[in-house]
DNA sequence: ATGTCAGCCGGAGGCTGA
């Protein structure tokens, strides 16, 4: 089972270039982030006609998020839990950051959940301390999850350097949200629940990104950073095969800031 | 190099977020 997450930055101005991607990669499953778009108006059709169950999460404007699958999506639910377990529908739950589902495969099911982690700029403000809080809400639905001791894996846009080695230029980051110690912390945290990160599991090699900036030529001079991820239960790194980025993909006409990521499971 | 892109509102281009 191929299991990929392409934060796409906008499905109006990607239909073209996410379409071209699905064709060639052909991924089981599919997590998109900051689809931007209200779920009435994610083009569902167009890739059901690609043979694709399709659950959205959308809000308007800003971020928004969505598993397409070629086989049948069980139990989907919508937004994070919170820390205290006592609902998903908090203050710090508007944002449409979260989506879970479960894929059955030929050997195994796999409960996906499909994240966009927030930026947390500028360090020091609100902002920053909302993604902390989301990041604890995440391990808090980990645990519930490793209880459970099914696979499953964590995915998407974490908007978090886990090391320097994961920057071009990790000098530039240091006041960063993405790379700051209590970002990476919290990342670090969720490893050391027992989840494994898949990327890094298959590879140490450097100068592996899956975002380059629009801005300041960022693509062209490889000034790349790694913040997409997959982190899988232990009985979903049991299944792990493979883990790849698509990084070709940032060369190709109109495309987004990020590439895709995928991994492949014996699931 | 303040050198980008997407979406919104509103009907141009300024604002927000990344």
């Amino acid at each position: 089972m191929k299991i990929a997450s392409y934060n796409i930055n906008g499905i109006k101005a990607r239909l073209p270039a996410v379409t071209d991607w699905l064709e060639e990669a052909a991924p089981d499953v599919v997590i998109f982030q900051e689809i931007k778009s209200i779920d009435e108006n994610f083009p569902r059709e167009h890739f059901e006609d690609m043979g694709y169950n399709v659950e959205t999460h959308g809000q308007k404007s800003f971020n928004g998020v969505a598993i397409l699958s070629k086989l049948p999506l069980e139990d989907v639910t919508r937004g994070l839990a919170n820390a205290t377990g006592t609902g998903r529908d908090g203050a710090d739950d508007e944002e449409a950051r979260y989506i879970e589902a479960t894929v059955v495969g030929d050997h195994s099911a796999v409960r996906i959940c499909g994240l966009y982690l927030p930026n947390g700029n500028p360090v020091g403000d609100e902002k920053f301390a909302y993604k902390l809080r989301w990041m604890e809400r995440l391990e808090a639905r980990a645990k519930e999850l490793l209880a459970l001791e099914q696979p499953f894996l964590m995915a998407g846009d974490y908007n978090v350097i886990p090391q320097a080695e994961d920057a071009a230029r990790p000098e530039d980051w240091r006041d960063d949200a993405l790379f700051q110690p209590e970002s990476r912390g919290a990342f670090w945290r969720l490893q050391n629940l027992g989840l494994t990160e898949a990327f890094r599991a298959r590879s140490q090699a450097p100068e592996q990104y899956t975002y380059w900036d629009f801005q300041r030529g960022a693509w062209q001079r490889n000034d790349g950073i790694r913040i997409d991820h997959f982190l899988l239960s232990p009985q979903c790194a049991d299944l792990l095969e493979d883990c790849q980025i698509d990084k070709d993909v940032r060369a190709r006409e109109k495309p987004s800031d990020h590439v895709p990521i995928w991994v492949s499971l014996a699931a």
